[in-house]
DNA sequence: AGTTAATAGAGAAAAATTTCTCGATATAAT
DNA sequence: ATTATATCGAGAAATTTTTCTCTATTAACT
């Protein structure tokens, strides 16, 4: 039972990032020191519900003062586990993945492209930003050859299942999912669904609420 | 008070499409009716919470049977306001700006995004995918001059409040935002943060938490 | 027609999440 | 040293969201 992670609630987790970023601009602001009065007034959130949501992290503040930010900044990314670099595989060379290829940012969040997969001939063989792209009929094995966790979900919808299962069957652990579909999985692998979707529904409704 | 729209809870909101989708599917499939059994099982919910969901839309399902699965469809739609086309402007044409407007399918989701906006002299004046690209300096005046409610937010996040503030000076009713930044913005405009990191932050976590 | 089975919908209960209250503690000012 | 102030952290309360329970209704079967 030794170093079992405790789980988090989620909500806590979607804010996790949101002070992260908050943190590292105040850090190149030149602040050392911050207070969850400050991050929420900055946030338009509860103060105690930011302090619930570090308290999670395992950090300890002092009264009066608050947490030392670069303290809190490493905190936060070791519980994300942004700190450690994890190799992962594109699966759909299209618009989408071609952007996610390209934003050389992500290894800020520990995550590490190493390959891409298509089935189109004219994209095989070629690198997109410096990862190669591969036949995916190669992709099952090399996961598995490989020992990748995460596989990246940008195919059509249509397709979206169907690689699902080869990642499965090379052994992937989590699914970062980009299509909008809901994937069968078996219950031990993780999902993300990161399709704008979602996101758009709040954003069409919010606005057709406030208009009336 | 007539046509006020009554607000959701976004837990709800956020499951909607995802029933959409799954609707569409067996609907292409030649299914004219379901239940909430069946959703839910498809997706691995619980029945009682799809049908609170499916309540909000305002559509009454038939004991024995469940909903028909066109008006489904359609009042899902309507109460998203995806039968409802609203003119968008995107803001920065980087490889996600580009991919954004490289997906055709936002039509389908009530979003026209009718121009996209630069400040890199290359782009300006081109066409990306249909849709001029224009200075940001025109992006306040015609935000105002064509009465534009949606902002598309796809600017690196050191330009974000900049960009921000010249939405708002326009009279932007809702921004869509995939920089990894919090905007700061008066109370009543509609902010949906879609920037990757709050997802990669749950997928992240998870897998940690499911390796140990 | 009567019986059985499946499901919607309403309301209650349970669980999760957010917000409030308060005592303890560290810092700065007097 | 004493006092005043800001904030953490723990626990309680309130709110929101999910899940459970039950009744009524519809359709198919006997």
């Amino acid at each position: 039972m030794i170093n079992e992670l405790k789980s988090v609630p989620e909500p806590t987790l979607r804010r996790l990032p949101v002070y992260l970023h908050y943190l590292k601009d105040i850090y190149k602001a030149g602040k050392s020191e911050v207070s969850t009065t400050n991050i929420a007034g900055e946030l338009k959130l509860d103060p105690t519900q930011v302090r619930k949501d570090l308290a999670y992290t395992g950090i300890a503040g002092k009264p009066k003062v608050g947490y030392d930010v670069e303290v809190l900044i490493s905190t936060i990314e070791d519980f994300l586990n942004w700190n450690n670099l994890t190799d992962a595989f594109l699966v759909g060379v299209g618009n989408l993945g071609m952007a996610i290829l390209g934003y050389n940012g992500f290894k800020k969040y520990g995550l590490n492209i190493i390959a891409a997969f298509d089935n189109d001939p004219a994209k095989i063989g070629r690198e997109i930003h410096n990862v190669p792209v591969l036949p995916i009929e190669k992709l099952s094995d090399l996961i598995k050859r490989m020992h990748i966790h995460i596989g990246i979900l940008t195919v059509p919808a249509t397709e979206a299942q169907k690689i699902t299962a080869l990642m499965i069957q090379g052994g992937i652990e989590a699914i970062w999912n980009f299509a909008p579909a809901s994937l069968k999985v078996p219950e031990e692998i993780v999902v993300e669904n990161a399709g704008f979707t979602t996101s758009l529904a709040v954003l069409t409704r919010k606005l057709a609420e406030k208009l009336k």
